[in-house]
DNA sequence: CAATTTATAGCACTCGATGCCAAAATGGAA
DNA sequence: TTCCATTTTGGCATCGAGTGCTATAAATTG
């Protein structure tokens, strides 16, 4: 009675020919995210997330291209769907309101994902390595809405107008869930559309204090 | 007839007292500019830089924290600058011309500087070393604003609506230093002038298509 | 059992960064 | 001049992240 099918712990049930891989992106992010909860991301070594999970330092690598990539999980997969939740939208829907939108729907996490994302947000906005790497990502993420603003309004994407939009809502975002993750308010959603909101009025100081 | 009086490359007169330094901040940063210019900044090693100063990779790193610092030349104090503009205004002017101004004023430099910015910005924006340590440095730009918009409004710095005006006048900041070190507009303070315009208010599709 | 495929282990190496200590260079005092 | 305090430098040893290369283990297919 062997085991075969592949349906180690990566899970994916597809091809089954050659080794079987010993772990999975999953399994390795949560060995990862605990020992940066207990001990701290600096005082956590590549050599002791491989040996939580039971794989050689060379395996860690072969799963995340970095120690920083592991806080990100799956952040690539958020980036589609914000394109498609912006490309989706009525073009006559005002472009400030379709922004916002689509923060906050791609920025809706089950009640059972919340603790990790806390922990994942904590983490990206505490620790300096991470701030820094973040603005790696958050570039990605920066181009998607740009690129929506130039399609809305008009010339490239690299243009002063749409760079602004794109990263002063990158901003607006940020700040939400920085906030989020400090405070024990359970409402990231609310946060995101708020932020997004005083952003879209300009500011002004009578919608602040309110 | 001694030399004497320790105006090393320091310059600084003051106490002349124990060995001269072998060199300066400044003469380390424009050999690490040139160097990071003409060959990448990635393929430019710290063995390189020290060499070129003529000194010991170990003796680098006492001039500088660590390689990426050497682009960022005295940011420190421009914060301070900043920080006194913001604090300096009228109270009856409204917050957002306040800042608008802060920091189109402490963004005007001479022409002789604008060169050598220009390959600063260029670097920090481009090389994915650099752009994910900006948010280090960036970060400390936001503390500042943020501070001066909870003394306006109210509340603490870190509350969601000072943290956001912060990172989203930052993001603006940032797409027209981009915008302008990418392009070959000699209008800096002309750009962020404009995207400091447009996130005041608040984007609205008029403004952003005139 | 052999061939093929996939994943892993391990080694060597580069580079940034840090701690530690000895040595060089300078001014001042005995 | 000689010795001392001070400051900076140089070199070494070390750590940790990240990469390239190669051999090997485990699995399916024929």
């Amino acid at each position: 009675m062997t085991v075969s099918e592949h349906t180690g712990p990566g899970g994916a049930p597809g091809s089954a020919r050659g080794r079987r891989p010993a772990t999975s992106r999953e399994e390795v992010a949560r060995a990862a995210l605990d020992l940066f909860n207990h001990q701290g991301y600096d005082e956590t070594t590549v050599d002791q997330i491989a040996a939580a999970v039971g794989v050689s330092r060379r395996t860690f690598f072969r799963y995340y291209d970095s120690k920083r990539d592991v806080v990100w999980g799956e952040f690539d997969a958020e980036l589609v769907r914000l394109e498609h939740q912006l490309g989706s939208a009525p073009a006559d829907e005002p472009m400030m309101d379709v922004l916002r939108r689509a923060v906050v729907a791609t920025n809706r996490f089950g009640a059972g994902e919340l603790d990790e994302l806390r922990i994942r947000m904590g983490l990206i906005s505490s620790v300096p390595t991470l701030v820094a790497h973040s603005a790696i990502r958050y570039a990605e993420w920066c181009d998607v809405v740009a690129r929506f603003v130039a399609g809305r309004i008009g010339g490239d994407a690299d243009d002063l107008a749409p760079q602004t939009v794109a990263r002063a809502a990158l901003g607006a975002a940020i700040a939400a869930f920085t906030c989020w993750a400090r405070y024990d308010t359970d409402d990231l959603t609310g946060e995101v559309d708020r932020a997004l909101q005083l952003l879209a009025t300009g500011f002004d100081e009578g919608s602040l204090r309110g």
